[in-house]
DNA sequence: CTTAGTTTGTCTATTGGCTAAACTAAGTTT
DNA sequence: AAACTTAGTTTAGCCAATAGACAAACTAAG
């Protein structure tokens, strides 16, 4: 019965919270604006705002048009108060921003990764990431998180459990970097946070329920549903990669037969490009050739639209959400995908479901992940915010 | 923005609300329990302690044994304060249960459906639902409301939108039985009501994470997800059963192909048994034949097992429930499914997410409908209560 | 250029829920 | 019987939100 009991400190949180909100999603905006937006007492609303200009977080930018009387003294969200770094790790690269409160990118970097032993690349992440760290400008809260994207596994503290394209097994990396930093760090698997990074600033802003489908080598998906990420009992979820659309089809590494990602993945096309004996093993030089009108190319992409389609069509039946968004690197080949995903993914989900539902493409492309990352660590702040 | 502010009131009913739930869950228990269960301040609890007792819902039942000074006064929920009725509408049945706030079930009724147009049904459910509110005993908040499952796809507002079985479409139902009776109604899916009845009295108590499987001639789901129940955007999700799991099998009549319920179903299983030339066409005749040690009756039961499996290990990677609960009419076969059905999960399910999971049968058995809906309701009036 | 009317934002007194601490009640232990 | 314990209530005070009064700053009509 830990239930956090009501006092009015809670109160007086909660309202703040919904202040600061207010101020987040409508700025530039007065005191009246929100005493009127969100219902609470022009007095409260001005006790509350004063004390976010104290912290930093608020500030006024001068007074907007009158309506008839006093003009009002418009206020805004000061995204510099504080900073946050996303990184996306993968199989042959880093990439990293330092971003502020809002989202906006104040560096960008991208590094290779020649090797990837867990040693080895926390060798290079250590100093890509202070690296980051230092750019920070000066500000009131500091860099207030790490975010950080993994392929693979992870446990709900953080700990890489399995990441095979890395060879990783057990690897504390939250702990690590923890130390190393004295920030918080918040380490996810990249489908989750680049589910994450396409709700916030992509293709799925505002959507409720959402499923991201990240089609690399593989394929993994992170799940928003009611506005949150899912995330099962033990933390992990979401491997639809591995749901099996040929219960008698091939046996996967898994364990499973027929598995998603054996007919849908960039894996799974050049494959089949190879055995048509066409391209240069890969997605590029695919791309390329159906850029350049080459028929057996096209046919070889609309394939994997079709499968991509057939779990497109579970997760419609099993989620029922607003909005499927395909991304990672996959999503480069839109053009001779989308046809034929759509057709097959309409033809099989239930019509109820097909109501209303949006196919989308991750808007942005190879930074879902990175962002979505950053958006994790600034998420944590603003919970911590409204906790203490 | 119309996010509910705090303020005083919200405090109280916060706090009204643990104290109730710390009596609906250990009691019986003193004040002083209470107290330093919840953390509350004992002046903090015994007033909120009387006013649960003046609205009828707390009771004191006597004083308990002294550890060395006062003797406490014990404290109780008053179950009888009100009723709750439940509903299970099934394809040729109708099921019902009046039950008391805690779901002791104080009537339970059944009746045959031998037409299903909307109209003889409602001409059919009204007089029997009627019956059971006439039989509630006086009490302080008299019947709190109606929950009812329906075999087909519900909408938010309560109507049936279809439900093949039935042969309905767009049927406005919780709209008509509310203006029947002037108590709220609500309906949902046959499945979703299940879940729930499973996980609040059967073999699902206090899970977080379940996912319930209705195995009748159809297969349907529940999903309860951070102990709530999941439903999509549009209100009806998991439909499992329409869940592919053979991309190139037979058509089915969803639209979609090798669905789950075409191999895994009651249905599936009459028809091969018809292949087979064994049992009477009936689920009876069948289990009758494997209980007198018929092999190829055994084999058959097997046979669906494994195909459960399937499905089931598709489930366990997609939400990585803490436990998965298979229901309804193919739960009497447990003894010759439950083998095949939990070797081919683990055979196939990832290795992480099979970590603590159970697989579990409807302790309820046919009943977990009709418990479900009836807690559907008593639920409702809860949140009502906290709310106001 | 008044003057009335509006709108913004602050100040003030009040309300109401929670709390610590004092207190009463009713037991047990030595 | 005195000393200690525990249960539950009473009391005084705290604090956040609020209604309403108010001051400040503006527009617009006469």
């Amino acid at each position: 019965m830990k239930t956090p009991t009501g006092d009015q400190a809670l109160i007086k949180r909660m309202n703040t919270a919904i202040v600061l909100e207010s101020v987040l999603q409508g700025a530039p905006l007065s005191r009246a604006d929100i005493s009127a937006l969100t219902g609470l007492n022009k007095a409260t609303v001005s006790s509350l705002v004063q004390d976010l200009i104290d912290s930093g977080l608020v500030r006024e930018i001068g007074t907007g048009q009158s309506s008839g009387g006093r003009k009002p003294v418009l206020l805004e969200f000061v995204a510099e108060s504080g900073y946050a770094v996303g990184v996306d790790l993968g199989v042959n690269y880093v990439r990293g921003v330092l971003t502020d409160l809002r989202g906006g990118v104040a560096v960008e970097r991208t590094a290779r990764l020649a090797k990837t032993s867990p040693d080895e690349v926390f060798g290079i992440l250590r100093p890509f990431i202070q690296s980051l760290v230092d750019e920070a400008p000066e500000s009131a809260f500091g860099v207030v998180g790490i975010g950080v994207g993994v392929p693979g596994l992870v446990d709900r503290g953080g700990a890489v459990l399995y990441a095979p394209n890395l060879g990783w097994r057990d690897v504390p990396l939250q702990d690590a970097l923890n130390r190393a930093f004295g920030i918080p760090v918040l380490i996810d698997n990249e489908a989750n946070v680049g589910a994450i990074g396409e709700r916030k600033f992509g293709s799925g802003r505002g959507i409720g329920s959402m499923i991201y489908v990240s089609v690399g080598m593989g394929i993994g998906t992170g799940l928003i549903l009611q506005k949150e990420l899912y995330k099962g009992a033990a933390g992990f979820s979401g491997e639809l990669g591995h749901l099996s659309i040929e219960a008698s089809g091939p046996p996967c590494r898994c364990g499973n037969r027929g598995c998603w990602e054996l007919y849908a993945s960039e894996q799974a096309l050049l494959a089949r490009a190879a055995e048509a004996g066409i391209g240069e093993g890969t997605l590029d030089s695919l791309l390329a050739l159906a850029e350049g009108g080459d028929e057996q190319a096209r046919a070889l992409f609309a394939g994997i639209g079709e499968s991509l389609g057939v779990g497109v069509a579970n997760i419609v039946n099993v989620f029922n959400p607003e909005a499927v968004v395909i991304g990672n690197t996959m999503s480069r080949a839109r053009p001779w995908l989308e046809e034929a995903m759509s057709r097959t993914t309409e033809a099989r989900a239930l019509n109820f479901h097909l109501r209303g539902i949006r196919l989308l493409f991750a808007e942005l492309g190879d930074r879902s992940a990175v962002m979505g990352a950053a958006e994790t660590a600034i998420a944590a702040f603003f919970k911590r915010l409204r906790s203490a």
